[in-house]
DNA sequence: CAAAGATATCGACTTTTCCCGATATACCAA
DNA sequence: TTGGTATATCGGGAAAAGTCGATATCTTTG
């Protein structure tokens, strides 16, 4: 998902025509193409945004996510100094 | 266990009157600082080890392992770029 | 070769994580 | 306000990971 979410123009095409992709993915397009279900997804998605890999903006009903770059350039150098 | 054996002389001073650090620290000095049992922590170096985190050298009756620092970087890599 | 010490492997049990269906909540439209 | 759609939360069963004691393997020493 987070691979997803990196490039989602590719990965979500069908999000086009009814949004951009300025707040992300809605969790529905998640769900579709992870082939979980959808509390499964919901659940996983919030787990990431608790970890601040992601955040939410939610947009009447939908709610978007998107990457957190910061969290993986941070994640990558504690892994260099601290580990 | 990992960041333990980035600094081998600090966290397993007894080590040093019976050998140096050149091929790492045995699975007797971490299971005794870890404090679990030794086929615990016999288990979990042989996983690092096949994660390719840490590299085993047997020495007589002793098993001593190092930090693969390449795998360190990779990782840390391998979030900033493919993550 | 036998005994002793260090480490590795095995089988079982416990704890945690994963994933689901059911239900609740939030929002929109009529 | 009522029904429909999207998402979130809850409780439970299944799968995976963690941990242990018992035992096996390997090595040194006598």
């Amino acid at each position: 998902m987070l691979e997803w979410l990196k490039e989602p123009e590719l990965h979500f095409p069908d999000q086009l025509q009814h949004a951009g992709f300025e707040h992300g993915v809605c969790v529905g397009q998640i769900q579709a193409k992870a082939g979980l279900t959808q509390s499964t997804v919901s659940e996983y998605l919030s787990i990431l945004q608790r970890a601040g890999f992601i955040e939410a903006k939610r947009v009447g009903q939908w709610t978007y996510y998107k990457r957190n770059e910061g969290a993986f350039e941070a994640l990558s150098k504690l892994i260099q100094t601290n580990l």
